[in-house]
DNA sequence: CTGGGGAAGGGGCCC
DNA sequence: AGGGCCCCTTCCCCA
């Protein structure tokens, strides 16, 4: 070995004389010198002496070698290391390959050498089948591709082909080392306890969004369902369903939800007591001060301001950097940030003076209408944003027109009233100037317009059953685009969109007006406009029928009462769930009704039946306990001319303060909520007054499709006069309405006792209002001219 | 940060 | 011997 290296040494040293030439080398030169130098003393250290000697008397051809990159060997047939099949050596990286046309392939890394040029572009390549993969790009051609069912992709090249069926064994792969799944999210966990876990993390995320939603519905005692999300009243009714419905129909490893609802029920419930029978909402992002309890519930991460909700959803894919000044939330982006800070009284003015208007497929909002037209516009050859701009452009366009139509009929309308006009003229100027002839549905342009999720470019129906939504939420999951944000979204758009019906007179006053601080008086009188022609055309109505049973015409309800009555209706019909609920839990079946039913014995009905039927069947004691928790008493069903004189109506001194609150709130938040557009109300023709006006009142609730996005805490109340910022203005405003409810009182008892109408004549119109409203609502969905014809004359 | 797809490049093998 | 094909790895980008 000695002797080796001796030799080895003497060999550098007799290249040292030649390294004088260096600076006459290219760097090339040195470099390749130098490798082959580092090769042999390699060798040398550990190859066998024989070899090694073999080595030596190649040595000096080797060295001499100008450029050691030829067609021939350098070293020999057999001299390649390791192997006596690769011949043919890189004198550049001493690498061997079996065939010269190997190694001159392998040349061009080492020189750059490109000969093959792409015929489309100017890209070059060393080999000739590296073009002809890239040709592909050019020509579209993907002739690899996967043959498995559902997913039919093709590519370029075979290797990524495989590589995506690898990704389907992984993906199999990870579902099977994951059984357990999350009922909400869909998700999968390795362990029931990470599931647990997450399950636990996720309702408290589902439980904000969707008590948000609950209250903006359905009133401040309702609450949601954060699997199936229906709608109840009071958290006890929720617990009581997550208990029979979700403990037994889920799964061992899903059963949790409902473990984990109840901890987390009584968690938010504050101090640990049991809250629930009190039925109050679930404080948003309350802190639990059961350790008890909450010990067991892993909370949110550590953002310094508790559990924050919305943030979990959005924070999955963005980094929330928006807080809020108020109480140091944090948001993804300034929309969101708006969105909140009308949760807070102190910033609650904000965001209407920056009003939104968000896309409803991606995450862009706008502060002008124009911007989301315009975006629309644009968008609206992109799959995602298909079928929503086609939605938000019809829409505005049925707007321009409803604003014409408004205008001349709220003028004829106005002259009308004050000349004593008839139910007959009235019926023509009160559907919102929107005459009631053709009977055509010219509101929906959009095909997309009767879908209750179009705004959201998903269109699919609602849906009743459990199953369907597990369904729900598995698709909506796996649409990547749509998070699990996105998902509540969708789950609130579907079961505001379904009450789109509600939504519309309010979205209309929005829209004449929708940008000045004088756009909310002008939207008070202009609702107050339309009250007055509804008392008109209901005195005419009482006026139209001759006194009976004694009793003084002097008694006869006047203009002005009728006007209350007409106006209690319409407060009746936006403070009572009942008459939103049956739509407002659209993609489930109505919570009550399902109790109810089940109670009857009876099944659930299948998510495709309306819900006006569902409403049918709620009884009397069912409207007396919303009664109790709702600002808004009355309601308008068949029962309701024996029960209006049992209003209480002091409860509403009660509740006044706090739904003011609520309502400014809710005023704020909603305000980007009622941006839905117009639908015509062309299928009132023939309604009498206040079928009409729960028709529209449906109909301003509807009009919630257009926005997904705002979603507040509110009451009903406060869902009904959005438009009003200042708590001041809300309670005025309640004050007003408890004035209309002592009038109304007045009315309806005269109303009963001159018998207008009999009682299955108000079951059939106002006391049925369930059913004509929810007629109206159908006929909005599908109208027809049969349905139109079908609506039973007041008169 | 992670997963997935697109694309380029290097090397082996067959004909 | 050389063209062509295939496999594999790696890098980059995007959601």
């Amino acid at each position: 070995m000695t002797l080796d290296y001796e030799e080895e040494h003497d060999l550098q040293l007799s290249r040292s004389s030649s390294a004088a030439a260096i600076s006459e080398r290219t760097l090339e030169e040195c470099w390749s010198t130098l490798q082959r130098v580092s090769w042999h003393l390699f060798r040398c250290l550990f190859m066998h002496k024989s070899a090694m000697q073999q080595i030596q008397q190649q040595i000096p051809r080797v060295g001499l070698a100008t450029h050691g990159v030829t067609g021939t060997p350098s070293l020999g047939g057999n001299a390649t290391p390791g192997t006596d099949t690769k011949p043919h050596q890189c004198q550049q990286c001493m690498k061997s390959f079996s065939s010269n046309h190997q190694l001159v392939q392998h040349i061009r890394v080492h020189t750059g050498e490109k000969p093959y040029k792409c015929s489309y572009c100017d890209r070059r390549f060393k080999q000739l089948s590296h073009v002809q993969q890239h040709t592909r790009l050019h020509t579209g051609e993907r002739p690899y591709k996967c043959h498995l069912p559902d997913c039919g992709r093709a590519f370029i090249q075979l290797s990524n082909l495989q590589q995506h069926l690898r990704n389907h064994d992984a993906q199999v792969e990870r579902a099977k080392n994951r059984p357990f799944h999350c009922n909400i999210c869909g998700k999968g966990f390795a362990t029931e306890s990470s599931l647990r876990t997450h399950t636990s993390k996720e309702l408290q995320l589902h439980l904000g969004v969707l008590q948000q939603h609950a209250a903006l519905i359905g009133g401040p005692n309702a609450t949601s369902c954060p699997v199936c999300h229906k709608l109840f009243l009071g958290t006890e009714a929720l617990m009581d369903h997550m208990k029979h419905v979700h403990e037994e129909k889920s799964p061992p490893s899903s059963g949790t939800a409902a473990t984990h609802f109840s901890e987390i029920i009584n968690c938010a419930s504050g101090n640990g007591n049991d809250n629930v029978s009190g039925g109050g909402p679930i404080p948003i992002g309350s802190q639990c001060t059961s350790e008890s309890t909450c010990a067991r519930i892993p909370t949110h991460p550590p953002t310094g301001s508790g559990p924050n909700l919305s943030d979990s959803y959005l924070g999955k894919r963005r980094t929330a950097n928006h807080p809020c000044p108020v109480c140091g939330k944090h948001y993804v982006n300034e929309g969101s940030l708006r969105k909140h800070l009308a949760c807070h009284a102190e910033t609650s003015q904000l965001p209407n003076s920056l009003r939104m208007w968000p896309c409803s497929v991606c995450q862009a909002v706008f502060t002008h209408e124009n911007g989301l037209l315009t975006h629309m516009e644009s968008m609206r050859m992109d799959p995602k944003h298909q079928f929503a701009a086609q939605y938000v452009l019809s829409r505005a366009a049925a707007e321009q027109r409803e604003r014409e139509s408004i205008l001349a009929a709220t003028i004829a309308a106005g002259s009308g009233a004050a000349s004593g006009i008839g139910v007959g003229e009235a019926r023509n100027v009160l559907p919102m100037g929107v005459t009631n002839s053709g009977g055509s549905n010219s509101k929906c342009p959009s095909p997309s317009a009767n879908s209750e999720c179009s705004s959201n470019g998903r269109l699919s129906s609602s849906s009743t059953s459990d199953q369907d939504q597990e369904h729900d939420h598995d698709h909506g999951l796996s649409e990547t685009e749509n998070s699990s944000h996105n998902n509540i979204s969708n789950t609130n758009n579907n079961t505001l969109c379904a009450n789109n019906n509600s939504c519309n007179s309010s979205k209309m006053n929005e829209l004449r007006l929708p940008n000045s601080s004088q756009y909310n008086m002008d939207t008070g009188l202009h609702v107050a406009n339309r009250m007055s022609l509804m008392a008109a055309a209901a005195a005419a109505v009482a006026a139209s029928r001759p006194p009976q049973d004694g009793i003084d015409c002097s008694n006869v309800p006047s203009a002005a009462v009728q006007a209350a009555v007409v106006n209690l209706a319409a407060a009746m019909r936006m403070n009572n769930p009942n008459n939103g609920s049956t739509a407002l839990v659209s993609h489930s079946a109505h919570p009550h009704s399902i109790q109810h039913q089940q109670h009857l014995g009876e099944h659930p009905l299948p998510h495709h039946q309306h819900p006006h039927n569902l409403q049918q069947q709620q009884t009397p004691q069912h409207h007396q306990q919303q009664l109790s928790h709702l600002l808004g008493h009355g309601h308008s069903h068949g029962n309701n001319s024996r029960r209006s004189p049992n209003i209480n109506v002091p409860s509403l001194q009660m509740q006044n303060e706090s739904s003011a609150n609520a309502s400014s709130v809710a005023m704020n938040m909603n305000v980007n909520m009622m941006r839905g557009s117009i639908e015509p109300d062309s299928t009132l023709g023939g309604m009498n007054p206040i079928e009409a006006l729960h028709h529209q009142q449906q109909h301003h609730h509807q009009a919630s499709t257009y926005s997904q996005h705002a979603v507040a805490p509110s009451t009903q109340q406060a869902h009904s006069q959005h438009s009003h910022h200042h708590p001041e203005t809300a309670l005025r405003m309640h004050q007003q309405a408890e004035a209309i409810l002592r009038s109304h009182e007045v009315a309806f008892r005269l109303a009963a006792s001159t018998g207008v109408k009999s009682e299955s004549e108000q079951q059939q119109s106002i006391g049925g209002n369930g059913n004509v409203s929810a007629n109206s609502n159908e006929q909005h969905r599908f109208p027809t001219h049969q349905q139109e014809q079908q609506v039973p004359s007041s008169s």
